[in-house]
DNA sequence: TTTAAAGTATTATAATGCAATACACAAAAT
DNA sequence: ATTTTGTGTATTGCATTATAATACTTTAAA
């Protein structure tokens, strides 16, 4: 992304260019949810009009990106989903979690969640269910950060506190809705109130009218890998009964996972 | 992935096959549910050691594949789930179907899901579950042959019954069960059924133990592109009572949504 | 009808990716 | 221990391949 990187990886005679470019392609369809002309392509992840050409092209024939003859604009193609589909078939994490989350929806009435942690945010991988919600919401594949979510909160409470520290300071700290909390130091409070109570809370602090409340997966060496969240309306749930009433059953969820991560035959992390 | 069609690409000038081959790294790991170490990959895609080292090493540094520094093994990065939430995000049909799928479910009491149609095989693409189920079942991104299942028929059942006997015939009519249908007139005659009762049925022939039932979303030009489907336990359901419980139900959601691909503004197929 | 803008096709040039090869390391096999 | 085999990593000269400029075509707007 930065120059400098751009610079280090030039020296590298194993790094192949044309490989970048084409990833550039297909990752400017995150910057916008509806199709796109090769123009908005090529502007969006600032290649030249032959080089978004070429590879915009060259996706198409291998049925990475579709084209509508007609009016002659692209949009990913299905191949991707066969993509996500390998990587979730090839984790045993998300096999282990995928009837223990089925199990706490039906225990708890709410929608419940494992997301996987990546650096400054979560992205979501099992998503079960229960009540009507905002459309983003319902998606594999959605990240959100680790700032400003129950989830994300949980993990960064079994890190060490330098290192959690550093995931804030590297965050964009931006808020998604005016309850969103932005400044670092309540950030850290609120991570330290996860690491005594075992679990984070966040209200309406990524999705208006959204109450979550998440704790972390870890693996073998104690490094948090996910997190078990699940969402209720603000409408149904006051904070305190929120947990009173969950909280329970989400830790143990995660601490089973967390258990089960030891004996794993396949590797880890 | 022939090698005529390798011919013909090679005549363009437009096409970057250095981009092809790091996808056949990437769909290496298909053929695999777990890491794979260089040669394995090499194996897999037929590339040879150069070239899988460099692909891998420039992939690796994309973040779209992660490695294990201790077992030097590869396994798909999470990079690939964003590209999978930028497809469903901007899908009209995904953002229509999720509400009305949950509505399906609870009405039914039973796993329902959207597949999307792709040429020979149908893609799963949202999943509202009830019940523990076999794992693969349960993850987006899940292709599954049109010939042998419930959701598939009733897509060939909207084509025009030549395209969809060709479409049996480019099939590979390999059995998944010990009950699949593998006759290619056999199948023509499950189509022709569920063309005149507007759904299809398969019974134990994707997945043991398993009965289904789907029906056809059709967009503005009367073309399948999807279809809504249910799936139940043998155990719990007969044929002839399954169908008289809930086809009505699998039909009319399929048709609503059917309806509402004229009055989506962006680009529908 | 003209003008502009976007998509498509062509081509000479050299930079880039290529594959052979050499080196390093580990795990079996002897 | 010592060899052998398989795997991962690093290097390099060569020419194939991707490149980017440009010209052409189509579509949309003025």
């Amino acid at each position: 992304m930065s120059t400098d990187e751009t610079a280090d990886v030039q020296r590298d005679p194993l790094y192949v260019s044309s490989v970048a470019k084409a990833f550039r392609v297909l990752e400017a369809f995150g910057r916008s949810n509806t199709d796109l002309s090769l123009s908005e392509i090529a502007r969006h992840c600032g290649l030249d009009k032959s080089a978004t050409q070429r590879f915009a092209h060259t996706l198409w024939q291998l049925g990475y990106l579709e084209k509508d003859e007609r009016t002659r604009r692209f949009r990913l193609g299905k191949p991707v989903l066969d993509l996500t589909f390998f990587y979730l078939r090839s984790s045993p994490l998300v096999e282990l979690a995928t009837p223990a989350l089925l199990d706490l929806r039906q225990r708890c009435g709410e929608r419940a969640n494992l997301s996987l942690y990546d650096d400054t945010s979560i992205i979501y991988v099992i998503r079960q269910q229960s009540k009507r919600e905002y459309f983003d919401s319902s998606l594999i594949g959605r990240r959100v950060p680790v700032f400003c979510s129950a989830g994300g909160r949980a993990i960064l409470a079994q890190l060490p506190p330098a290192e959690a520290a550093a995931i804030i300071a590297r965050s964009d700290l931006v808020a998604r809705t005016p309850k969103t909390l932005t400044d670092r130091d309540v950030i850290l409070a609120k991570v330290a109130q996860a690491r005594e109570a075992g679990f984070g809370m966040a209200v309406e602090e990524t999705t208006v009218g959204e109450i979550t409340l998440g704790a972390a997966v870890t693996n073998a060496a104690g490094r948090p890998v996910a997190a078990v969240h699940i969402a209720a309306s603000v409408k149904d749930w006051k904070p305190d009964a929120f947990a009173e009433h969950f909280a329970h059953m989400v830790v143990e969820t995660a601490q089973s996972l967390s258990r089960s991560q030891d004996h794993i035959p396949r590797t880890a992390r």
